[in-house]
DNA sequence: AGCCAACAATTGACTCAGTCTAATATTTTT
DNA sequence: AAAAATATTAGACTGAGTCAATTGTTGGCT
């Protein structure tokens, strides 16, 4: 999801902004970041932004799939640009902290379920809960940060 | 977990109150109810009842795992009173409508990730994302409810 | 039965993450 | 360069939940 992000913003049929070049940029190099951290992230290089804009942003990038938007228990939203496979994550529950973990399937529904009560199912959301090495160690108390 | 829900409290050190078995009868009898509708069902119970009231006996009874909370994206948490298993959950995008989904495994954490990162991983939870059938039928939208 | 300490419920203010709306500014098309 | 389309801003507002102080209830102990 890097190299020409303009290109990208245009083929999608959105305006080319230095906001909306700023949120991806960010987007991609905090994988995971959640919008109050990728609006740190994006004044430090642009100046200033509302917080409208990268929220608005955020929704309209998620909504044309160039960015997607995981909503783990206990945490705000978080975004990354690693679209259009079907990885799952594995999160600490003290701290948030969370990586990608590839999809043995590789398509989504990656797993069936038994029952489907007539659903027409689209994916199967796997998050993988822990502690981090790091938790672990300090014996930190479950109070995930956002 | 129905039976003798006084019982139950006292085996877990809480005092029992009328607020505390009209909730937890409120859980059993709506599986995967929200805080707010638990609230609803109470009132008709037992007359009256503070949020504050509901939302603290709701966290003291996930505390002591006489009830399990879940999160999915787009939603308030949910409660149920089915705990002590590892089944995972199947829900509507556009309605909420949430269906118990029994797993396979059994034990949890159910699934292996292929890289742990050095996490000590307890839970692999699943959502199974899709749209039930009234949805389907009246092509309704994205708009989870409540 | 009555007392008291521990525990629980109520109230109301507050937080956090996010949305809505109207006004303004910037981009893109013509 | 003007107009139309789209984006950004500011600020009020919402929903879901928490915090803290006060008041009320429960249950163990004389
Ligand atoms: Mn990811
Ligand atoms: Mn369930
Ligand atoms: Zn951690
Ligand atoms: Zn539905």
């Amino acid at each position: 999801m890097q190299g020409d992000a303009e290109q990208l913003l245009r083929e999608h049929g959105l305006q080319v902004t230095a906001q909306r070049l700023a949120i991806l940029r960010a987007v991609s190099s905090r994988p995971h970041g959640t919008a109050d951290e990728l609006i740190d992230d994006v004044r430090a290089v642009i100046g200033s932004i509302s917080r409208q804009a990268v929220f608005g942003t955020l929704n309209v990038l998620v909504e044309k799939n160039l960015l997607r938007r995981i909503q783990p228990a206990g945490s705000p939203a978080r975004y990354e640009d690693r679209v259009g496979d079907n990885h799952h994550h594995l999160i600490c529950r003290s701290c948030g902290l969370t990586f990608d973990i590839d999809c043995i399937v590789g398509a989504a529904p990656c797993l069936v379920a038994e029952e489907d009560h007539g659903f027409e199912i689209d994916e199967a959301e796997v998050l993988f809960w822990g502690r981090c090495p790091s938790c672990k160690r300090t014996g930190e108390t479950d109070t995930p940060v956002g």
